[in-house]
DNA sequence: GGGCGTGGGAGACGGATGGGCAACAAAAAC
DNA sequence: GTTTTTGTTGCCCATCCGTCTCCCACGCCC
């Protein structure tokens, strides 16, 4: 029913009590006694009148909100952020807590993102999400460490706040051992061209995988572009007319689904049927492109979900004083990308 | 600096005034008379210390929070949601309020959304944005009629709330207005077979544009499909294969930019080029699909951002008693679509 | 004595909580 | 078998959280 303005005194009044006794029942409190039958009227009163607690007033006084500030960049352009809000969002309501999300820019100044920092804090948010748009390095604004804080996809310059990132190198062996295993011996690397962590950790894992399945990882040809549509297909151009037509290979590691979907237009170019001339893998899994093209392109999921909702738990038991963030401040946890498989791997033409 | 727990009365305090003064001169109250110099001591001294108001105790007060509630639904899977909730935030941000975000599912129950918007009551939020995935009807649960609301791109079935919509019709007849200025005179329509408004609406839009262009619009030809990739690869092929070579769509919009990746398959399997033997424009300007298809997409812009900033400034407004929602509630206001303009549409072979 | 310029006191707002205070019962003292 | 003592139970009073705001107080000048 419409509540509108009842408080806990009105619960008192109708329920014939102080409202010393309606909070102590209606919040369980473990130390007051209070007859069952008085618990019964109080939790009837409450229910017939449609009270529900004040939260403003519940916090003033405990000194605790439930609510957790979320600091996300470009909400706007980019589905992982989506996932990361959906993480954090459910596993927030699981444990009664709720969001208040700030949205920012990668590109916005220190300035700005600090008086971002300084509403949520105004607002006496009990912790702090720090979601980047994709897994780099950050300037963390100072006034962040006032309460607990972690930082999702990112990892701070400073290095001591609570971090969780992608295993980028795990998931670059994860879609160049998928390849392997369909039998190519000729892979490709389309990378990005951003001085990012997985700009070098996806090659890593490429390299390393090669070399430990018998190929030889640093030899394997490697083409760099931006990390666009357009720079995909270019550099797939690129390693697909290099070199005489027995060296090309005949299959391609794509720094993300973007770039993959370049590749698939080279190759359409090129004459090339996917997957039976060329097998590609990519990376991200950004459903509006990896479930539509076609064939459906396999491809490394990035845990944003699981980020999202690891980093909320890890803030919520530190509030709750289950767990001491500091000591996770150490190195950023790491979580498993795992390979969605779909129909552009297949094995090399014999 | 870090403020931790400095409240009104430590900047009194320090000022050597009372915190009746302090209040007085931080909120800048019209009818308060303070001698400047004592102005000047106190924003001083608040300056000095750090001090931030805590915005709870404000609230308890004033019976104001200056939060927003957003329940939107399916904040990942859509980049749509995303967009609405960039142009509330920014609105909020730019007039002083905050948002908080909630999550929720089209195929939520009602209970299930009644319950979010009570948590967003308890939380005493000033005003509350619904936001659907798609324009369709909803059923509003009924607390949300608690404070004032609006709906962005649904209609409510009840009717009886403010709510801002695209303007479906007219954004398919520039859609279709491209192509008929662009010399076309055989065009198609690829239609969803969902039964919400876009489908009827753009559906109308279509046949009056060819109606006053001359054209036959009872006649043209439309295929509906599911609104996917793939159902737009289906619709088209069949829309391209039935009649008479001299029969055949020279340009074919579509009802959005997923099934307009399903034509440009189709297109590419039957050896037409696009634009020059086969012009297309979608819908939605879905940023990952539409710029980044082969050639770039024309399609219309849903505008996400334009609605979510200008609920958001309606909300303010009404909490501010600069409007009054009701008046406003009889019919759902509509927002223009506009063309973006890419590589897709080009005048049909002479 | 009224007006003006300056500033402070004392409740709210809605709920949480530690310390008490009655009432009654069981145990101890006589 | 009556009083005390010592506990329990069951419940409420008084305060506090941090800020706003109505209303009054004081000094001084006409």
């Amino acid at each position: 029913m419409g509540n509108k303005n009842v408080g806990i005194k009105d619960v008192a009044l109708a329920a014939g009590v102080s409202v010393t006794t309606v909070s102590h029942v209606l919040n369980e409190v473990a130390y007051a006694r209070v007859r069952p039958e008085t618990k019964e009227k109080v939790r009837a009163a409450a229910e017939q009148l449609g009270y529900e607690p004040n939260r403003l007033a519940q916090a003033l006084r405990t000194q605790r909100t439930g609510m957790l500030g979320l600091l996300s960049e470009d909400i706007a352009t980019t589905p992982h952020a989506g996932r990361i809000i959906l993480g954090a969002d459910e596993a927030a309501k699981a444990r009664g807590y709720n969001l208040m999300i700030l949205n920012t820019s990668a590109a916005a100044t220190l300035d700005s993102r600090q008086a971002d920092v300084e509403a949520l804090l105004e607002r006496r948010v009990d912790g702090i999400l720090y979601a980047t748009m994709y897994h780099r390095n950050v300037d963390l604004p100072p006034n962040l460490g006032n309460v607990p804080s972690v930082l999702v996809d990112s990892v701070s310059t400073g290095g001591n706040i609570t971090a969780v990132i992608p295993d980028e190198e795990s998931g670059a062996r994860t879609a160049v051992s998928a390849l392997v295993e369909a039998g190519h011996t000729r892979i490709g690397f389309l990378n990005n061209t951003d001085d990012v962590p997985a700009t070098h950790l996806r090659l890593q894992g490429f390299r390393n995988t090669l070399d430990e399945a018998g190929l030889d990882g640093g030899a394997a040809p490697v083409e760099s572009a931006s990390s666009e549509v357009q720079g995909g297909y270019e550099a797939a151009r690129r390693i697909l007319e290099r070199g005489a037509g027995a060296d090309v290979p005949t299959a391609l590691f794509c720094y993300n689904d973007r770039m993959a979907m370049g590749a698939y237009r080279a190759a359409a170019e090129l004459g090339l049927a996917i997957p039976a001339d060329l097998s590609i893998v990519g990376f991200d899994d950004q459903q509006l492109i990896a479930a539509n093209l076609y064939p459906a392109l396999t491809t490394v999921a990035l845990p944003h979900y699981e980020m999202g909702a690891w980093a909320v738990e890890q803030l919520i038991d530190a509030i709750e004083g289950k767990t001491d963030l500091a000591l996770m401040a150490a190195a950023p946890t790491v979580m498993d990308c795992p390979l969605v498989r779909r129909h552009s791997v297949a094995p090399p033409r014999a």
